[in-house]
DNA sequence: GAAAATGCGTCAACAATGCTGACCAAATTC
DNA sequence: GAATTTGGTCAGCATTGTTGACGCATTTTC
């Protein structure tokens, strides 16, 4: 596809979308470009996501741990003194499955658990030095793919891709995002 | 960390990210602020993809199907005639693992397998009426996801989604991209 | 202060989707 | 005609998700 297709199309899609109201051409031919703009993002989602994970998957796969322990250590480590409910609703997963991969991690000393303060029955969990050595190793190897990713793009690329996943994600996950990129309201509230 | 600083943080990174040029400040600091861009990163995609795939997953559930069964109806459907190597290839998993979902999906009447024209081994697959009536339901499904964000993102945001998933891809994911883009030499070569 | 609700853990069973290893049949290639 | 390639299948295992049902400690409510 020349390149001046696509922006054509892109031109397309945004004025169907409807901001602007140029009456679009075809109809028939249009429908297809926009089709084929959205398999694109499937294409790229799936394989984007898959080798993303790649390399975190591997290190994991060394130590008899899964993308499931990974995601833990990354929400706490994101997250100190997260309660194991507010781990839940970020993972969206059910208790018994977070139960499999947490507790063996309390177990080998990745992550630690310390009863609240204002409420003791909550376990505040943390990552103990050995978690957060493992999380930097799984941190730093993902760095290298996002880093080359943002590199080849541009600065002005990552924005967009910032804002399209943003746009992806339902609300829920929105107001989760949100708070973990505005960690002061942890104790209080 | 005071709420202050969050917000200084999200600035600091978005003016590193790019288009207006004061001088960034210390170092060490800058260099937490590339880290926090790319933690964000990661939660983008696990937040994003997770939320993408969850409309379609919904249907799917319903007809007894998984994610995987999407994959196959999604890449048959993208490339018809694909043999079963090129499939295994494109979803990177083992045979075994793709017969337990092809299997069922051919006998159940979404998938069709014809003899190859010029090596008779090959199962050259394609979608039957049935299965591109599913395939489409769920690209309706997530269709609206992407289309919210693109819409929301902007066309620009949409061109810059695209560089970045690109550059996350690897080698082999990239040149599978370029085939399914460029469905013209299929036969032939 | 008793009753209800909440936070967390656990046992048991099941499903989807990866994996390895082994082996077979048909067709093609050398 | 032998070796390779393409595809299918059986058997077993691991990870990670699911329901459903309890149990215990603690907090909240009446």
């Amino acid at each position: 596809m020349p390149k001046g297709a696509a922006q054509a199309l892109l031109a397309a899609a945004e004025s169907e979308a409807g901001t602007r109201g140029a009456p679009p051409p075809a109809g028939r031919n249009l429908l297809f470009l926009r089709e084929e703009e959205l398999r694109l993002a499937q294409d790229l989602l799936f394989f984007g996501y898959r080798d993303f994970t790649a390399g975190a998957d591997a290190i994991l796969a060394d130590l008899g741990m899964g993308r499931a322990h990974h995601r833990v250590l990354h929400f706490v480590g994101r997250w100190p003194g997260i309660t194991v409910g507010d781990l839940l609703g970020i993972l969206a997963i059910t208790k018994q499955s977070l139960g499999r991969v947490l507790t063996p991690l309390v177990e080998e000393g990745y992550v630690t658990q310390a009863p609240g303060r204002t409420d003791r029955r909550q376990r505040l969990l943390s990552l103990t030095e050995k978690g957060a050595a493992l999380e930097r190793r799984l941190f730093e190897r993902q760095r290298e793919t996002i880093m080359q990713a943002y590199r080849e793009a541009g600065p002005q690329a990552v924005e967009g891709f910032r804002r399209v996943m943003r746009g992806l994600m339902g609300e829920e996950a929105r107001a989760a995002l949100a708070r973990l990129e505005a960690p002061a309201e942890r104790e209080g509230k």
